[in-house]
DNA sequence: CTGAAAGCGCTTACAG
DNA sequence: CTGAAAGCGCTTACAG
């Protein structure tokens, strides 16, 4: 059915059918109930390439898809996604991912040109980041998650992660420790730079301006990778006493190898991990329990979705930044360190 | 630039350059070269609303996302979907993801009435899928990863499940284990079903027919309920010397279970796990190295992708029917069972 | 081998 | 408050 026959069905014409569907103002009470109802005992739905045509506009959200680099294919992705595709599904946008080999400078003008997204999400954006010149020389309405430190204007949406790993770090010290690692994410990233500035600020205002040396690790945030880098950190005289991990997955390793050296978690070493609040890795189901700094991933889909669609739809971009507080759950993972 | 521009620029009409362009026959030699030339050099990209109405076809495959359920909402799906991604993309494919809450056939319809995808892809089957009769009745062609025992015809890609883990469990009976716990994934699928019923198989054939009795456990597939499931079975009497695991994260937290009861991977319990190929959990970095049955999970979306523009192409249901046999990995974490 | 023209199903000035 | 009509940018019979 389309509106046509919807319309001669009604016998009203296209253009009423239309404007009481779109829910413009011009039409009677009357005739829009009718016309509402009807749809919707039909079944009626617009053709989108029609209207993507007729409008300009597609109703979709476009995010470009890397399926070689393992970057973004991690489990942060998805819920990210998810946040992503749950807040446009309910403001009836599509989610148009466009899978990217390499560059995404291909996608991203692939999206412009067919206009096959009103507004693109770039995702993982490091310091000095192309992408952001290029998607303002394209004109397509963009929203980061994350920052960058390019000084054009741009929308988004992004979390204290200097705020959160500077009071971290800020915990330990408080329990008196002293020597206090970190295992960081990919630090090209953004939000990697920043949590290690974060916990760098809280040892240099704690006057350990040397206790920052030869102490941080970072790479990808994996299980594999927090065994190795903990392990690596823990090996070093003197021991550090606390380890900040940059996610739950590189503090499962950490876990792993604090107890293979014949260490205990909470006791011989205290742990904080960075909660995404991924579903299926549940930081209080370590043992012991994993004291995080939190903020959930999903949630910054959802928000970065709405700025996305506010965007495309004409809210100017310099109201369109929000950069979030992170709570800090206090855990059995962290304690004050045995006196030696 | 649209079509008309580019004819005007090139002297030629629309019909020819679309033609040209599409890859028709009619079109001499050096008119085409001149054409995608040209196309090439301005940055050419047909407007997909317009090709969309002219054609009736979106380019463009459906996929819908639960956004609740945590059921897919796990690695083991974005694993899949890059998969799908990078072999839509390779065909000049988009992507839909459509987020759903609840109920997917809001989502079918949709996405049949929009002619927003030209073929769906149905994740997740359980042994009686009512979307398989949904999608039939919307004429929207589709295809399955993996299967149902709804007796219609359809189009699926699916692994060797039940022979896998009959394989896995036959390796343990080798080695001269006898209690071999199952801790799977949530049976109202199909593929838990089949890995069941592989596991079972095996004990039958072996003459244990009791053996199943009470020692297999079923659940999302988390570290969590990993370690959960294993910690139960362990702790029945006489314990079980072998679990086979359906995936690498309840084999994980399988692992954490035997560490924490004082036993040894390996030495007093033999774990096998399912490998999915997740990147970022890899299974010969668990201390032992992890047994596996091995099947990129990647890859079956790239199959599945493969399959569904086929279909949306033309190819009759019947050709695209594939189960792919599944490898078995042998690692540190089996050994025959110590003689008590 | 090439082109003029109709048509896909919407939206939206414009007229009444 | 409602409708006739143009137009969005393609594809594709059809004619030549």
């Amino acid at each position: 059915m389309n509106l046509r026959e919807l319309s001669a069905h009604l016998g009203l014409s296209q253009t009423t059918v239309s404007r009481a569907l779109n829910g413009y103002g011009d039409v009677a009470p009357a005739t829009r109930r009718k016309v509402v109802e009807a749809a919707e005992r039909v079944g009626y739905r617009p053709n989108s390439g029609a209207r993507r045509l007729a409008t300009g506009r597609s109703q979709a959200l476009g995010i470009a898809f890397p399926v070689d680099r393992n970057l973004l294919l991690d489990p942060h992705f998805i819920e990210f996604i998810a946040g992503v595709a749950a807040h446009a599904g309910e403001q009836g946008y599509d989610l148009t991912v466009s899978p990217t080999t390499g560059t995404e400078g291909e996608v991203y003008r692939r999206f412009a040109r067919m206009r096959t997204a009103d507004a693109v999400i770039l995702s993982g954006p490091v310091l000095e980041d192309p992408r952001i010149a290029l998607l303002r020389g394209l004109q397509l309405p963009f929203v980061v998650h994350g920052r960058t430190q390019t000084p054009l204007p741009y929308a988004f949406v992004d979390i204290d992660n200097h705020g959160a790993f500077r009071q971290a770090c800020q915990l330990l010290l408080d329990l008196g420790h002293r020597r206090i690692g970190l295992i960081n994410g990919d630090e090209s990233q953004t939000f990697a730079r920043d949590r290690r500035a974060g916990w760098s600020s809280a040892l240099m205002a704690a006057g350990l301006v040397a206790a920052t040396d030869g102490l941080a690790r970072a790479g990808a945030m994996t299980e594999e990778n927090g065994y190795r880098f903990a392990r690596d950190l823990l090996e070093t005289s003197p021991r550090p006493t606390g380890l900040i991990c940059s996610s739950v997955l590189l503090a499962f390793g950490a876990y792993r190898a604090v107890r293979d050296l014949g260490l205990a978690v909470g006791r011989d070493v205290s742990v904080i991990g960075h909660d995404d609040e991924l579903p299926f890795l549940r930081p209080h189901t370590l043992d012991p329990p994993l004291t995080v700094t939190r903020s959930p991933i999903r949630k910054a889909g959802e928000r970065v979705a709405d700025f996305a669609i506010r965007l495309a739809t004409g809210t100017p971009i310099d109201r369109l930044a929000e950069i979030k507080p992170v709570d800090l759950v206090y855990r059995g993972s962290t304690a004050a360190p045995e006196v030696r």
